[in-house]
DNA sequence: TCAAGATGATCAG
DNA sequence: TGATCCTCTTGAT
């Protein structure tokens, strides 16, 4: 679930249904009970997120700080609220709804300065109007990492979890493993353009599609993906299945713990380019 | 019934 | 690089 437009989407989710009001607050699993008894009551003033970090500002000074991690999720119902199910960290709730927290890596209260801390480390986020693309760029065009890797670092650029790195690299037809120094600022450029609309859309629906018109299930004749929340993709969780554009077999790898999926025929570029060279000379294979 | 994974990140060595 | 934490779902046994 928990890439960077689902945030945006939960601070507008949260903000819609508790913003400007008191809240009532607790933590049925008792893990968060000290930082619940602390909102309860407080008026939620606003909402944000950044990256894949979500924070919300409460009217006693208090920020609340949320990490989904990998499984983390929040589901909203109507008031009442039932009695709890599983692992509820936090539970928000009013007259009219309530949102349950389960599985965050992060659920914690911050002073004004320690929210300017942690902002302060986050790359830019394709889903904010204040990113500054280049502030990416500078540290890709020096590092000899894979972009595949580069992509994944929150400080380089926030909110980019592993399927919209996939799927933008195999759109950018780079392939993974390319080190960020061979990288050319123009393809950098389009590929931080097609995550600003990719994530927009995201936001917009709740769905993660990557594929052009002319490679939908109903274009192509072929039955749609049914596993997951997930929409259409090219390569993500693909491998071992045919590339929608070209017919080869999609492939894995670990990079850094993380699965790596891709097109070995569509995305070749880059590759091949000799680290340290001018980038005008790197060679397409 | 139970282990393995999963759209994440941190820490030790 | 590997171990670890968080929770729930899926698929194998």
């Amino acid at each position: 679930m928990p890439e960077g437009h689902t945030l945006h989407r939960l601070a507008t989710d949260v903000y819609g249904a508790f913003g400007g009001r008191p809240v009532v607050a607790n933590s049925p699993q008792g893990r968060f009970a000290e930082g619940a008894a602390r909102l309860d009551g407080q008026v939620l003033l606003r909402t944000e997120a950044h990256g894949k970090h979500f924070l919300a500002e409460f009217s006693g000074g208090d920020w609340l700080h949320i990490h989904l991690g990998l499984i983390g999720k929040v589901d909203f119902g109507a008031a009442p609220p039932p009695e709890p199910v599983g692992q509820v960290r936090l539970r928000l709730a009013n007259d009219t709804s309530y949102a349950d927290l389960r599985g965050a890596t992060v659920c914690e209260l911050l002073t004004g300065d320690e929210r300017e801390a942690l902002l302060a480390r986050l790359g830019p986020d394709p889903l904010r109007d204040d990113a500054d693309p280049d502030l990416a760029w500078s540290r890709i065009r020096r590092s000899r990492l894979p972009i595949g890797q580069l992509l994944m670092d929150q400080a380089v650029l926030s909110g980019v979890g592993n399927v919209y790195r996939a799927e933008t690299l195999f759109r950018a037809r780079l392939h993974p493993l390319t080190p960020g120094r061979a990288v050319k600022r123009s393809e950098w450029q389009r590929m931080w353009t097609d995550l600003v609309q990719l994530m927009r859309y995201g936001v917009q629906t709740g769905r993660i599609d990557t594929v052009a018109d002319e490679h939908t299930p109903d274009a192509m004749g072929r039955d749609p993906r049914r596993d997951d929340h997930g929409g259409e993709v090219y390569v993500y969780r693909r491998h071992g299945d045919r590339c929608h554009v070209c017919h080869s077999v999609v492939r894995t790898q670990l990079l850094a713990g993380r699965n790596l999926f891709w097109c070995p025929k569509c995305q070749r570029t880059g590759l091949t380019r000799r680290i340290g060279s001018d980038p005008a000379s790197g060679r397409k294979v």
